[in-house]
DNA sequence: CTAAGCATGTTATAATATAACAAAAGTGGA
DNA sequence: TCCACTTTTGTTATATTATAACATGCTTAG
């Protein structure tokens, strides 16, 4: 179901590979459907709006894209809540940096990953990064503290920016 | 000139620790005079209400405190540009899953760390976290990634607010 | 003393996010 | 089918966080 078969632990995925789209969505349907929720036309929208952008977008970018395109009334409220969904069932992933959304590579409730976000040209690399999130549980465990959420991002430059200039 | 002293690679701190605060602000000084740099009165008044509070303190937060107790005019750019100081100097952190800033405990221009914030209490406490911050690197090298500027932040229930339920 | 740079004051507004309630659409049982 | 119930979406208003742009005042080196 994975849009991609090899090893991939810690390995690094562009966020934002075009290269099958609908596979995505497919597999998005798939996923709702397993876990008994709805991807509605305006959640299913909006995921698309998402996996179609080449760099992170703001939750704003979305409103003004769903108002251009969709013959329907949008609002912050309408963005909002579509994004917790899609973030709720793992489908997205927010950069809190930035306050931006970008597609989960590999969607599955729950899951964590660590963000490479160039702030050159602003694409975005997710890693799995298992070793980085069992450091943090046992940075977590040797405190007692019961982890809920962890973020990890990492600002810079991509290779491409940094060595063109 | 560390408010404490024994080994601690990846040692927890409670970052609101209130046992001399001046002390702190006495290593703010000589920091800021290290590079040049002024701790004015408005931005030792801020330091000090980061370092008096027991949570982490938002933006507006400060400002109301400023305005109630100081007989100085206050907006937000007041503000802002204080926190930007200090956090330019390492003298604080920001949390930017909460969008709220703390002391550092262990202030050098450049400073990076992990956090473990508690949704519950709101203590925070930070983490050295060597082990982290090169596995960060190594992601990131991994990429030929240039990193500038990193964030780890884990939310969850610190031990006291989960075993009290 | 004075020019230059740094720090702060001031006004306005941008950008991000949520509260609260209303309407409509889907769902499951009588 | 129809009704009650739940979920989703619409709508209006407002809260929260942050910055732009320019004016004024303070410090310091020469």
């Amino acid at each position: 179901m994975s849009s991609c078969s090899h090893e991939h632990d810690n390995a690094l995925h562009g966020v934002h590979d075009h290269h099958d789209i609908k596979a995505r969505l497919a597999e998005a349907e798939i996923l709702c459907t397993a876990v008994g929720a709805r991807l509605t036309p305006l959640r299913k929208e909006v995921l698309e709006l998402i996996l179609n952008a080449s760099a992170p977008m703001g939750a704003y970018d979305l409103l003004a894209k769903i108002k251009g395109q969709a013959d329907r009334p949008a609002a912050p409220p309408t963005v909002y809540r579509t994004l917790d969904f899609l973030l709720e069932k793992g489908l997205i992933h927010r950069l809190t940096s930035i306050n931006a959304y970008i597609p989960c590579c590999h969607p599955r409730e729950g899951h964590q990953a660590a963000f490479l976000i160039c702030t050159e040209c602003h694409s975005v690399k997710e890693a799995s990064a298992q070793g980085l999130i069992q450091q943090l549980d046992q940075l977590a465990a040797s405190d007692q503290f019961s982890a809920q959420h962890s973020i990890i991002e990492i600002s810079g430059k991509c290779h491409q920016c940094s060595t063109h200039q």
